[in-house]
DNA sequence: CGCAATTCAGTTGTGCACAACTCAATGGCT
DNA sequence: AGCCATTGAGTTGTGCACAACTGAATTGCG
């Protein structure tokens, strides 16, 4: 893990930055899976898995939506949602109504079920923070970091796409 | 987003923790998955996904090594490492060999053409770390951050499962 | 030695993420 | 009105993550 193997003579800053990456992307990874976990733990009860606890986070903050705002929401397609909404109204938490001024779309909605849960859930965010052991303050400075990174692979991701090579 | 509820008038600080949670685990789960949209297009013309791609950086690091050691650097269980291997086997860039001294364990070995994918796969940390538009300190910086924050996770998941309360 | 507990890889089943696609509804344009 | 590109949800197929399990090999203990 010390030793370097020193790859090619030709450039040592860019080496380091090889290696640096290397544990970002295992740290980041790890990172997210220890949430998972600690997230699945504590919704076992609730009966809902993380992802299905944030559609829920959404539709308790903000109420009725349609499918394509959940996504926007969540940075998730209906590849993603319609699935998982099934499995949701057949829990009994949430119903699905196609809009009738626009036919296309569906509205989810909470079912008295669905809203009652967020009561039950309270708990659940107090219980991670203290699992982080951080603070506000740590905590919201990681955030920070984190959307600041996510904006700049997102913009990155897009400029690569085309002829720009 | 600035608006705030005000939920139950019983605790101000708590009721900081809990949006800040909701928003922490937004953010993680953003900044994965915008890892992953990265790694993906550049990893699609080595062939690899993103776990792949993981299992072949401890390969080329750490060269052969059963499936248990891979599962400890990756903490990847072998109920996803079998039919990842599977399919580094069936591309030609690894082998799986039964151990002869201990036939429990199979160890995994780089193929040569495994090992040759190592100088193309040179390029893509640096991209990565370009697309982080982030300098080599705040990388370092945020790699720790995560790592306090993956231990402290696993060590409150521990602490949790037994009869704690 | 012989048997029970442990270890390791693999399988099965559930659920998420995403690409590529289908299909109906919509809205703009002529 | 008629046509066509776009939009929204859903489906299909691939691959990852994890829990629970199987089964074989090994280890430990009496």
């Amino acid at each position: 893990m010390t030793a370097t193997p020193a790859p090619s003579p030709e450039d040592t800053s860019d080496d380091a930055f090889l290696r640096l990456d290397e544990q970002i992307c295992f740290s980041l990874n790890a990172a997210s899976r220890a949430f998972g976990g600690v997230y699945r733990v504590l919704l076992k009860d609730l009966g809902l898995t993380y992802p299905q606890y944030l559609v829920m986070l959404v539709l308790w903050e903000h109420g009725e939506q349609p499918v394509k705002k959940l996504g926007e929401h969540l940075r998730l397609d209906s590849g993603t949602l319609s699935p998982l909404l099934k499995r949701l109204e057949t829990a009994g938490l949430v119903r699905r109504e196609r809009s009738a001024r626009d036919e296309r779309s569906v509205h989810v909605h909470l079912t008295d079920e669905g809203a009652a849960l967020r009561e039950r859930a309270r708990v659940v965010p107090r219980r991670i923070a203290a699992a982080t052991g951080a603070g506000l303050e740590e905590i919201r400075e990681l955030r920070a970091r984190l959307d600041r990174l996510t904006a700049a692979l997102d913009s990155a991701a897009l400029e690569e796409t085309p002829g720009c090579d």
